[in-house]
DNA sequence: TTATTTGCAAAAACTTTGCTGATAA
DNA sequence: TTATCAGCAAAGTTTTTGCAAATAA
């Protein structure tokens, strides 16, 4: 974005390790505190630069669903997420992307459309009990 | 939610009737500008009470777009959105709610589906040019 | 070597909260 | 009258930034 030929370091292929382990979809300060336990000494600002940096490189993406902070996907691929009203986690949900929304949109509403997002809301199995 | 009987007050209907006038989505500080125009002492604290509050009673609702900000839509009824990914601004989208997605996706995911939410991204017609 | 990156601290951006006086009913 | 609400200021939460030291290549 602003700066020459990235680097390849130690924090920045932790933090993209640790992220492609969970399914969980983390916010960058639980990020932080799951990096830590390899990394003691990391700053959480480092936590978010690189998290910025992975995005635009396209190996992870970046998801703002409801609640207050953004949420991180180890998965790049484009696909849909549910939420817990209740708990706040969120898990994928196994639905092909629909691109014919798109096509749609595009000859109604006068924007050049790029893409959607759908995001589910819910209550998960666990708080459902 | 935590008070008792809630009370009609200058700054409640103004605030209620600013939102309604506009399509545009403010976020809670450009409709502080907007509201402050007939109420030059009200406070940013006191609009965004009453945003929460008439979110809560269902007279507006809060979109959580992408961005850094919440936005308030004085429709109601839910419907989706479409956000310039060049200047910000979200407009609506004339699109039917699609109820069969819920419904598909209770089946698979084992939540509760309670919602939807769905927004197109895309660039506006002024920043086409 | 040297341009990029880190850690730290401080700032910025956005939102919420505590308190006292004002006000709707 | 009195419980709710407004205004103000302060604090809280999340994210970004400036800078000097560290480091990948």
């Amino acid at each position: 974005m602003k700066h020459g030929k990235p680097r390849i370091t130690h924090q920045r292929e932790v933090i993209l390790e640790e992220l492609k382990s969970v399914r969980t979809h983390p916010s960058a300060d639980e990020l932080y505190d799951q990096v830590r336990q390899r990394l003691p000494r990391i700053s959480l600002a480092t936590v978010y630069r690189n998290l910025e940096f992975l995005t635009d490189q396209g190996l992870v993406q970046k998801i703002e669903v409801g609640g207050r902070q953004k949420r991180f996907d180890g998965n790049p691929e484009e696909h849909y997420h549910i939420r817990c009203l209740d708990c706040g986690k969120v898990d994928d949900v196994d639905l092909d992307r629909i691109q014919s929304l798109d096509k749609s949109i595009s000859r109604t509403c006068g924007y050049k459309v790029i893409g959607h997002r759908l995001e589910f809301m819910g209550i998960c199995p666990e708080c459902s009990k």
